[in-house]
DNA sequence: CAAACTGATTGCTTTTTGCAATCGGTTGCA
DNA sequence: TGCAACCGATTGCAAAAAGCAATCAGTTTG
């Protein structure tokens, strides 16, 4: 909530939504992640989120229409959050964020793997990814066998890192 | 400064440098409005920053080497701050951020226009636009005429709206 | 010499953040 | 049936950041 309309700039207002430093970072665990709840999110944190600011963080993007939660039908105290059409539009501007990353501030070359694989496969990657995120968290119809999943793919790559067997990059340790 | 690491992951290291609520708009300013100088920055924003935080902010990106800052020859009291490389590849961020704000925020039609145009524009259009601002900032050569600057076409278009002579969108009053 | 302007700084209050502990309810297992 | 582990949170508290208003010393302008 707390719209405060600063301005009507877009930037400005973009910046009210996400303007803090947690915001993305759920969204990121969620997209890149595959995380759907609250105990995924607080433990699989990288970062080390409290509970009462993702909870506090989670109410706020659902009241955006960024997030919708839903009860899991398989047990009645689990909720499962889902990407609205909204956070599924942010790839590729997480995209971009993690491309500036990688190239200007000290990142890990396990974490940035991603990144860059995802800044090769350009808009036809992060459309291909967006649809995906679609069907996983909207249901919608997923296109005829379109080869392995872009999260699947991130994933191996960074298996593969970690592993020190780095494709075309130099092992960590 | 206060570089957390709280992880290094390049979304992450990103937000640690961008995940407040003004230090992009204070880069918008001087990307967008061509601003230079505190004063500038200070009374031309539109938010409304105060100049603690302002001075904080400036000391802040220049630490990250996002922002230099220079004697102003003609006023031995003014200082005129540039943008490096750095700041310059964060316009495909502005631009991506800002036509995601259009789409899903309570956007003005005056302040929307210039991202509107720059999202159509593309990467062709930001490609051009960063030029311009390396040569202002940086002294880079311009390369041959390329017909009227970037930030001219987004600021006379911008002026039309207000004017309520809109090229091709409804008169906003 | 005075007024206006330069880039800030200081003191203060309000708001937000972050940590640690805890809550009532649910589930799985012995 | 009991009980530990887990579920999505909530509360209390301290620290940090944001925001406001006043002010600063030096510079330029008239």
């Amino acid at each position: 909530m707390s719209m405060d309309r600063r301005s009507g700039c877009p930037i400005n207002l973009s910046l009210e939504v996400f303007g803090d430093r947690w915001s993305l970072i759920i969204l990121r665990d969620m997209i890149f992640g595959g995380r759907r709840h609250f105990r995924e999110l607080l433990n699989g944190s990288m970062e080390g989120i409290a509970s009462n600011i993702l909870a506090d963080r989670l109410k706020r993007l659902m009241g955006l229409g960024i997030l919708t939660k839903a009860d899991d039908p398989s047990h009645k105290q689990k909720a499962i959050y889902s990407l609205t059409e909204m956070a599924i539009t942010l790839v590729p501007i997480l995209a971009h964020l993690g491309a500036w990353g990688r190239v200007w501030l000290p990142v890990s070359a396990e974490l940035s793997i991603r990144a860059e694989l995802l800044e090769k496969g350009g808009p036809q990657m992060w459309d291909k990814f967006m649809d995906e995120l679609r069907h996983e968290h909207l249901g919608m119809p997923l296109d005829t066998s379109a080869g392995p999943s872009v999260r699947a793919t991130l994933q191996a790559a960074y298996e593969a890192v970690v592993a020190g067997k780095a494709p075309g990059a130099s092992p960590a340790a």
